[in-house]
DNA sequence: TTTACAGGTGAACGGATGTTCACTATACTA
DNA sequence: TAGTATAGTGAACATCCGTTCACCTGTAAA
């Protein structure tokens, strides 16, 4: 409801179908009766930054609607009414996707890296292909098995360490396969 | 370099622009000059599941293409290459996001939280006007500051627990304001 | 009371859109 | 060698698109 009027039409009208409503659409949307009247609109809602033109001159929503508020921290809390338009906005996928194509998830198994905060049942997102880095959290075949391990290289020298004492580091004898590297964790409450 | 001809050209087009490329744009991208090839290669693209024609009869990307590939557990690892097309996707948004309105992100600072996990840096995603059950994790407002902890009402009963044995469990003595609950948690590595 | 303005109507426009038809060129197969 | 898919050309079509112009109506300020 903090949306001009009409603006709320539009939104649902992308969300259900994905892409933006036509003059035409969005008479049928609003109940008006007049393609002008739309094209008003639209004007005012780009001026208010809701939408944005792009270099061929079509509407496109505009990031400060399509992504989160990105607020501050925890303790700073939620901004006064007055100050919310401060407010960066971010997409996740854009936030944590790079290379779309090479990027996967998987559900976490096992408790081996509970003390680096990942737990069982976790969405992990992983992506192919790169080159591990001393520290990384990587998904490596070991034994014709899967695990999700810390990757260290010191001196030339590979070990993969688990984030739990239970279990014991691993230091591979022939080559290590290493599947995947995790680019990000993601815990989802409320299911 | 896994998808037909052209087609990655289409969606560098969308990742660009936010909407699919018109038959005469896919024309100068693709260098063809004759906007019937083009559809013969939607078509074909329909027929092989990369695009849909939604009830209007308009061309989109199907989720099969937005998302990311879900697969099994880390344990399970990644399917040979095979059997990967079994693989089901699920767009972060989707996913993530149930009420885009109420939904903001918050930057995690201390360490109140860390035995459930959450840590310093963390990214959680918060949702403004929900009630909260025993058992969710909240922003509250305490004493003019804001905290994230452990929602319990047992017996009528409130309290709020932190997840660290450092701090103490906070019993409100007037009203207590909950600001939001936490639907998720993000860790981003490779920043 | 007059003026100005925001919001809406109705019709017309040139251009862009997806579709369709007939045709051509290349490559593979019987 | 003839036959047949496969991939692309070129042009025409009806339809839909965003824009624009003149005009109407209620409301609020001068």
């Amino acid at each position: 409801m903090t949306y001009p009027k009409y603006f709320s039409d539009l939104l649902n009208f992308v969300r259900k179908r994905g892409y933006l409503p036509s003059f035409r659409e969005m008479l049928r949307l609003t109940g008006l009766k007049s393609t002008n009247a739309i094209a008003k609109h639209f004007q005012s809602w780009v001026e208010a930054g809701l939408l944005e033109k792009d270099s061929q001159g079509k509407y496109l929503l505009s990031s400060s609607v399509t992504g989160l508020p990105l607020l501050g921290t925890v303790e700073a809390g939620f901004p006064s009414p007055a100050e919310e338009e401060l407010a960066d906005t971010m997409s996740l996928d854009e936030f944590l996707i790079h290379n779309k194509e090479a990027t996967y998830m998987l559900t976490v198994s096992g408790d081996s890296m509970i003390d680096a905060g990942i737990r069982l049942g976790d969405i992990v997102l992983v992506e192919r292909g790169r080159t591990p880095k001393d520290g990384d959290i990587i998904i490596a075949e070991i034994d014709s098995g899967w695990t999700m391990k810390y990757f260290h290289k010191r001196n030339g020298k590979v070990s993969l360490e688990p984030a739990n004492k239970k279990y014991r580091t691993i230091y591979p004898k022939e080559e290590l396969k290493v599947a995947a590297v995790v680019t990000a964790v993601i815990r989802k409450y409320h299911a």
